[in-house]
DNA sequence: CGTGATAAG
DNA sequence: CTTATCACG
């Protein structure tokens, strides 16, 4: 086989049949060592949360294998010297039925967390896999299920210790068909857990998608104004260049246009705290997905989509907020908060 | 957990929800052994083609796993004398695809047919594994594939030596369109390869299968007036209580009605021989077909669907007609037949 | 149970 | 690439 003139062209074929699975920056190469090989900057790392700090200059080809650490111990303390008492680990597991299949529950036992949060179930709760429905860890599990469309989207929050009150959805019919938010009342403060609507593939439902970042932004203040809250989840946004590999090929596409990053940063405006980023300012290359495409988990090539949020109020007590990179199960990996409140 | 008074009910469901996948007759079984273990019937069994002999009386339970042989080596001449000088097989390869991936061409290169027939190859033209494409053994390969309905139905046909003439079909418009019959011409005799429609689930389709049956039969007889034939594939049909594990809990299934049956009979009558059971007339257990269900396959529990029926002409050349039931990646097995033409 | 198609990410 | 669903067997 040669290519020759036409190289380009079958270059140009390649990325636009790819370029909305967020593979951007991928270029596929014919072998790739399987395990990150250590280097300089990833010894440098370790004041971090599983990546790399960023480049202080850019220049010449990125390395192929930006290393995924293994995360340092967290922080079990707030600034106000508080010790965490409430840990949340959330989780968007691609399909709960093939997530327990490779053994996502047992990383689960090990992490426990006081809540675990997760998206994208895929699963009808008569569907639910016994291992997860009878976990005595979390007598108190709560499901969202599509609707409509069988196996599509859906999310779940298991928890150790009773809620006073659980609700489903944003209080908008037109929203609260697809399984994407659950929201829990406990003493002193509300946890929600969503998995925010994909903008999909040639941005087709980008304009549905600004409407529900309106109405899920007046949703979260309107429970703001009541107590204090932790929002986690899949929230399908990267929200600036250091948040994905690739900043530069995604504009145009679902995850990163200026729309929904326009939605985050509105969201932070209304008095929510991007945790991760709170307290790793420059971190870069810490992501929480990667299409299992191209291998782009092995090179790092990824996207920070999951996020804990946090109302202002909460703040003196957060203690870490931390990237589970080395979970592997789907093609995102867990995050954990580590809060006093 | 506990069944108690409803375990006749569950035993019912699970009838109910099976009984038109061909699993008539399998109990599911906590555990079973995956090789068979050899009992004093199966030794005896030597005789025959890959199964035991009938049972003379049957008393009692049948045996779990009835022994799968090794092929004994095929007679090589046919009663008239002459030695065979055409091996013909044919599988049902349920996803031309996927058999590849299982090495299905493995087995075929070892067994170096010079007309391979393959049925359920559930793929477009453009979409072939060039495994298969490629072979430099049949330079000669002819596709039918269906029309409407992507990935259903479709049969192949690869020969070594180039056929006077190929058709596709049987000359109704109506029953053409799903990529069922390719018809090649040699010098001595027509080559009909065949994967007849499944009257399907609750028998939805056996009116339609009673046409076909008219109409094949009708072009099978129009093609024997001009030159000898071999006809091979799934005819979809196990012809007497013989030829299935479970004859008694089947008779309203898709595969062994009574119009199925007399089809196939009236198809005899015509002038075909099942050369199979021609060679091995009380040949029991010898089967073509075994759901993928239940465990069907190591159990034995199956259906012999797949055959070589020969005019009348060719019979004096018929030197053996084999079951290859050892052959793996598929539901269906593959079956040879050695001709003296 | 397992194949292939299709939708979705 | 991988998860779901569905139709078909």
């Amino acid at each position: 086989m040669h290519f020759g003139l036409c190289s380009s062209r079958i270059l140009c074929v390649r990325v636009c049949a790819v370029s909305f699975l967020r593979v951007c920056g991928l270029k596929k190469t014919v072998s790739m060592p399987k395990r990150a090989k250590k280097n300089e900057e990833a010894v440098e790392g370790e004041t971090g949360n599983g990546a790399e700090p960023a480049k202080k200059e850019k220049k010449g080809k990125e390395p192929e294998s930006p290393i995924l650490y293994e995360d340092p111990p967290a922080k079990m303390t707030g600034k106000d010297g508080r010790a965490s008492n409430m840990k949340i680990t959330s989780w968007n597991v691609d399909g709960l039925r093939a997530w327990v299949r490779k053994n996502g529950l047992d990383w689960v036992r090990k992490e426990d967390p006081d809540v675990l949060c997760l998206q994208e179930t895929k699963c009808a709760e008569k569907a639910l896999p016994s291992e997860v429905t009878d976990m005595p860890e979390y007598p108190h599990k709560y499901w969202a299920a599509s609707e409509d469309k069988e196996g599509y989207s859906g999310v779940a929050m298991l928890c150790k210790t009773e809620p006073l009150n659980v609700t489903y959805g944003i209080g908008k019919e037109e929203h609260d068909k697809e399984g994407r938010v659950i929201t829990a009342e406990f003493p002193s403060f509300f946890l929600v857990t969503a998995y925010v609507p994909n903008a999909s593939r040639g941005l087709v439902r980008l304009d549905y998608r600004k409407t529900w970042d309106v109405d899920f932004r007046a949703y979260l203040s309107g429970l703001d104004q009541r107590k204090p809250l932790v929002l986690c989840g899949d929230l399908n946004v990267a929200h600036q260049e250091i948040d994905l590999k690739n900043p530069k090929g995604n504009r145009k596409n679902a995850g990163f246009t200026p729309e929904e990053r326009e939605g985050f940063t509105q969201l932070l405006e209304a008095g929510f705290t991007d945790s991760f980023r709170e307290l790793y300012r420059e971190q870069a290359n810490a992501y929480t997905f990667w299409t299992y495409m191209m291998n782009a988990r092995a090179k790092n090539v990824g996207w920070r989509l999951d996020y804990f949020l946090l109302s202002s109020a909460l703040l003196p007590g957060l203690c870490d907020s931390k990237i589970r990179n080395t979970a592997m199960g789907s093609d995102h990996c867990p995050i954990t908060l580590y809060l006093a409140v």
